[in-house]
DNA sequence: GTATCCATCCATCAAATGATTGAATCCGCC
DNA sequence: GGCGGATTCAATCATTTGATGGATGGATAC
């Protein structure tokens, strides 16, 4: 059976996949809660109705959209991983950080998706989300921290924990974050960058 | 003029204060749009008039509560200045990040509502938000990064910003880490303690 | 040509939600 | 006791929001 979210990967023109693209990039700045089927709609330009026509409930859509992210950020991880695989520790960690800050700040819905699903609860408390594959033994693993995917000891989770979310939090601060810092789009990325590599390298490497 | 907030603070068995206490957890642990006023007013006990009483409307208690957390958090981090002024840094980080995250392991909310206003947007666009004085200068003192407490170089602001992201994200995650680290309450926050020092306390000291 | 299926929209519904009104009730104070 | 303001609640409103039904158009099969 294909289900939509595979349909919607297929064929990136289709209806089902231009209003994915919108839920990710709404859901992503507004959350599940602050997120209405109409902007999604509207911003498709379509009737609501279409929408539910092709993902079912808002909730479906929403468990489309984290699957989907999740499937991109994987397969980001899984290119990184290639492209560093046989370097020194110090420079693997630093192209990871470019090649990851770059991607992220290209499709920042993918850092909001996952911060909104760290931190906030969403409402009917009931079947507590969707199973998302964890990479942390992935990574752990490109790090050089561990040799055994399956056995990650806690701590070495908790350092990738601190990896990923230093990253994808100054990517979805942007709008927070770069008033306060007060430069342009362009240097916030390169600042993001470099103080990623100030604080992970000198603790890893 | 006394403000509601000024009142609720100065008599916390007030009306007032019970129903900001409440809202503090849901909203921290909801976010704005997955708050309804009914959530607030039932987790008080008291009918939703009540609240709209005291507070007005939703968006009125909301900016109420991200004051009177942002002049708790404030406080505390005097608290914390108070504490390690004249220790040498590497000792000054390690006791700074005990006491900060111990106090944010015992008022979740706090970390919570700050993440939802540094990631999600809220609707309506309007008024965006309220001015809060921040405080990346004063930490940025306190961890000897600068001296000019006017005039703080975005390099600077950055790297306090990855610090206090750094703490809030696993004190705000907690329910969606700890299940992934499998481990309990107590070892969580141990761990917590450990992996922050790991990471910062290389990259400043 | 017409039957069938897919996609889309208009109209509408029911529930949830923010907010108000007006009638009690409480409480300090004369 | 009783006056008066402050507080609380039940009832109700208007709007928003998730969702559906039914009609319509168009492509494809037969």
């Amino acid at each position: 059976m294909t289900t939509p979210l595979e349909k919607a990967r297929r064929d990136p023109e289709s209806m089902k996949a231009r209003i994915l693209a919108a839920a990710r990039r709404i859901f992503g700045e507004y959350g599940f809660h602050g997120t209405t089927t109409r902007m999604i709609a509207r911003e498709v330009g379509i009737d609501i109705s279409t929408l539910h026509y092709h993902w079912g409930s808002k909730r479906d859509l929403y468990e489309s959209v984290v699957v989907d992210i999740n499937k991109d950020l994987r397969q980001k991880l899984a290119e990184v991983e290639q492209a560093i695989h046989s370097l020194p520790l110090a420079e693997r960690l630093a192209i990871a950080i470019d090649m990851t800050t770059d991607y992220l700040f290209s499709h920042p819905e993918v850092s909001g998706l996952i911060l909104f699903r760290y931190f906030g609860k969403t409402r009917p408390a009931g079947n507590i989300d969707i199973l998302i594959p964890e990479y942390t033994a992935d990574i752990a693993r490109s790090m050089g921290l561990t040799a055994d995917k399956k056995n990650v000891p806690p701590e070495i989770k908790m350092k990738v924990l601190a990896v990923m979310n230093a990253i994808h939090t100054f990517i979805s601060g942007e709008n927070y974050f770069r008033p306060m810092v007060k430069v342009e789009r362009k240097r916030y990325i390169a600042l993001v960058k470099e103080t990623l590599k100030f604080i992970l390298i000198p603790a890893f490497a």
